[in-house]
DNA sequence: TTGACGCCCATATGTGCCCATGGTATCCCT
DNA sequence: AGGGATACCATGGGCACATATGGGCGTCAA
């Protein structure tokens, strides 16, 4: 199966326009999607980009709820209107419009990161940050785990 | 399947008219629409728009109440004598009348606000507060129901 | 007559489509 | 094994069309 996996980073050009990187784009193509959909990450500063299955499997979990209550509103508001397609051109480049840079604070390059069944585009140091910290919970983590280890990381 | 997605904001003109995003026009065309119509939401100072589908949508939710209850009645006054229907001239156009404008607060510029089966108009610093607050009630969601992260928020 | 509205056209900017270039990794042939 | 050819990819830029926006003009009704 594929998968989105690796990263790498990108440069935007003058026309505001980055490469997804290759691999990814034949993961997509593999999946018969030409297009992506993109949300918001709540609580990072990043974007989940993925094709259309990613869209779907979003709008399910809307199916979910109750569509009297609040939430499967909040959610639908989340996921359509605040979510966006990005058109891959001939060249497979997207435009990094307002929205992406808004959340993400992307100005200049781009950093592709693949998640398995879809990936995330961050502004390059923050995604450095960001790798620190779940560095640090997981080891955090194996350390509480195994107590034997914790003095010992490799 | 086509939806209404994302977001935009566009200039009212001297005349009173603003362009619906070419997207939503194109979903509407795909549909087979060429007439808007829209009705107040009821908690929110926004305008729910679409094409006569959900006109109709509601119309069979009227038909599943009970005549002689007053729901059946309130809510066929609200769907049919406290909706509009909006006229898209040839440019992909609407004006925006008092109906809109009372609704939403609108006067110099409309956000328009992708929601998969229908899509709304909003005042956009009031849909900038919405966003917020939607925002915040999901990342509250979602810490109950993951209570591993609620501690750990980067 | 005046104002609202539909129809038409003009224009600047944005966006997609196309092709070119340079770098790099891979492959092939000798 | 070495060296050149080749394929692939990120990047840059030209060009044409789509889109959002502004404005003119005629029509119809109050």
């Amino acid at each position: 199966m594929e998968r989105f996996l690796s990263n790498a980073v990108n440069k935007i050009d003058a026309k505001g326009r980055v490469s997804v990187p290759a691999h990814f784009r034949s993961v997509l193509a593999k999946r018969g999607f030409d297009e992506l959909y993109a949300l918001r990450c709540l609580d990072q500063p990043a974007l989940d980009v993925g094709g259309m299955d990613l869209l779907e499997r979003y709008e399910a979990r809307i199916e979910a709820e109750d569509p009297f209550q609040q939430t499967a509103d909040d959610m639908s508001y989340f996921i359509h209107g605040d979510g966006a397609f990005l058109k891959l051109d001939q060249d497979g480049r997207v435009t990094v419009n307002d929205f992406i840079r808004e959340q993400t604070g992307i100005s200049s390059e781009v950093a592709f990161v693949g998640r398995g069944t879809f990936f995330q585009m961050w502004e390059p140091s923050r995604l450095a940050t960001h790798a620190r910290q779940v560095r640090e919970r997981l080891l955090r983590l194996r350390s509480v785990g195994d107590s034997r280890r914790s003095e010992d990381p490799e």
